[in-house]
DNA sequence: CAAATACTCTACTATGTTTGTAGAGTATCC
DNA sequence: GGATACTCTACAAACATAGTAGAGTATTTG
């Protein structure tokens, strides 16, 4: 019951994002130094938050990713969601294939429970705030551990 | 983020254990039968528990798995705890070990405050209220699937 | 006692997911 | 037109999950 490397990796790059909105596009070698991933493996987890609507690529000289809207209309629930996929403790509680006990399964209400928990914690946390927390924490400076 | 079949059928051996506490124990056949989980793999799964403390194997002919206490003191916690482990969305909550950006990381707190969240809603879940939901859905019978 | 019963233990394996990496391609700016 | 920086397909190592096999051991019951 973990989150993966892309929810963990992926939200760190959606804050920097977050602090550096408004400045215009950011490049993945800045971002890759930023967040400590390798460009190659932050290209997926970009490409799924690209698909997913959260950011926008800009090609060519100049360019890089941005936030497609602002940070504070962006929660952790929508990034966390884009790399991860659905909320869910266990399929069941979300499949259309359910399992053939579903009716009598006492379980799966609370598994049920357990995602609803989690969207709570996740939708009420925007990137806004998250940005601002991490201003706080390192005294306003951007880090970028060169 | 999904819990494994350790978790989904532990907690249903544990519902089945809860449903016949104060019979005696029952057997692993039966068991079996029931949750619909091979007897080998279901051994891993008791095996868990009784290292946990909340079963206990009774050996011989009419042997079998008993619950050790009360199921009104069991949560669901103990039992997804027990076999998933801590119920920590990320390592670096729970651990020693931190990561090197761990005083200056927001997303830390989002972690945190899930894994709070999960707690939360399955300390609050008994064994007895499980059991019985699951005879409220059943009309009061035990359910076995031969 | 002895046979049946039922838990116990070690080891192995198949399968799927995660976590990446390689290298060539393409759009855009100046 | 060259430099910049995103794009795409494919592949692969490492790890965790989800089991299976088969022989061993403790207890009850007659």
């Amino acid at each position: 019951m973990k989150v993966s490397t892309k929810g963990r990796y992926g939200l760190r790059v959606m804050i920097e994002l977050a602090l550096r909105y408004g400045s215009g596009p950011v490049m993945m070698d800045t971002i890759s130094n930023c967040v400590g991933v390798s460009r190659k493996y932050l290209y997926n987890l970009l490409t799924t938050l690209k698909t997913s609507g959260l950011v926008r690529a800009v090609r060519g000289a100049s360019g890089g990713f941005e936030l497609t809207t602002d940070p504070n209309r962006i929660t952790a629930s929508d990034v966390v969601q884009s790399l991860e996929g659905h909320l869910t403790i266990v399929d069941c509680v979300h499949d259309g294939v359910t399992c053939p006990r579903i009716d009598h399964c006492a379980s799966r209400e609370v598994w049920q429970k357990m995602g609803e928990a989690l969207e709570e914690v996740l939708s009420d946390v925007t990137l806004a705030h998250l940005a601002q927390r991490q201003e706080q924490k390192n005294g306003g400076q951007l880090m970028y551990y060169i």
